[in-house]
DNA sequence: ACCGTTCATCGTCTATCGCCGATGAACGAT
DNA sequence: ATCGTTCATCGGCGATAGACGATGAACGGT
């Protein structure tokens, strides 16, 4: 990874804060729950799922797509939003490096 | 805002959400960075760190403490601050949990 | 006793979040 | 051409987050 080398952390961290960001909220980790046990969704069967209004589920989806933990596809009128696992692999990824951080080390 | 405990399942994705939340902000990343690489820091150590006013560090370091994925231990007047790397582990823990769900959804 | 240091908390301000209803575009079906 | 459906986006609202300065408590040193 290429970085300016005077701030490379602060960027860093922003980075990992987004995403982090993205998972912070019940909503969201409900929906991704959802779309992790049917593999695929559209916006409309989230919105059945949980008692939401479709343009507070669209954005929490927006906000998913956005930081990259979700895939976006669309089909016809029907939107597909499908969880990017690897995605979220790499979430957990940047975590293990915060525990098992020594920071200096790269 | 607290809930019981009894209330287990819809608190699940809260509960869950509340830690990322204390993630999702770039300043408490870098604090978690340094507290790692520090060992143990007292607020003034990260004040000095971070350009930010001490209450506003002093408010980022409660939030940490807060969410258990940092240590409080008062000194005399310097508090010490660590990072929980159980805790730490355990948000990346709940992490691959969310990756690889597939079955324990609501 | 008197400072200087460290720290948590309070009050305030602004920006952003989270929610909704309304709107209009895109598409399939009739 | 006209519906009905699905969806993203906009505008507005109340609530919350994030930043700061000021304040007062706790403590060490002189």
């Amino acid at each position: 990874m290429i970085e300016s080398s005077s701030d490379s952390r602060a960027c860093d961290s922003r980075a990992i804060a987004a995403r982090f960001a993205a998972l912070a909220h019940p909503a969201r980790i409900e929906i991704l729950k959802h779309l992790s046990a049917s593999r695929c969704c559209s916006c409309r069967e989230v919105v059945d799922q949980f008692d939401l209004a479709q343009s507070t589920v669209s954005q929490h989806l927006k906000i998913l797509v956005e930081a990259g933990l979700v895939r976006f596809e669309a089909d016809r009128q029907r939107s597909r939003y499908a969880v990017d696992h690897a995605a979220l692999a790499g979430v957990s990824g940047l975590l293990d490096q915060l525990v098992n951080s020594c920071c200096s080390s790269r």
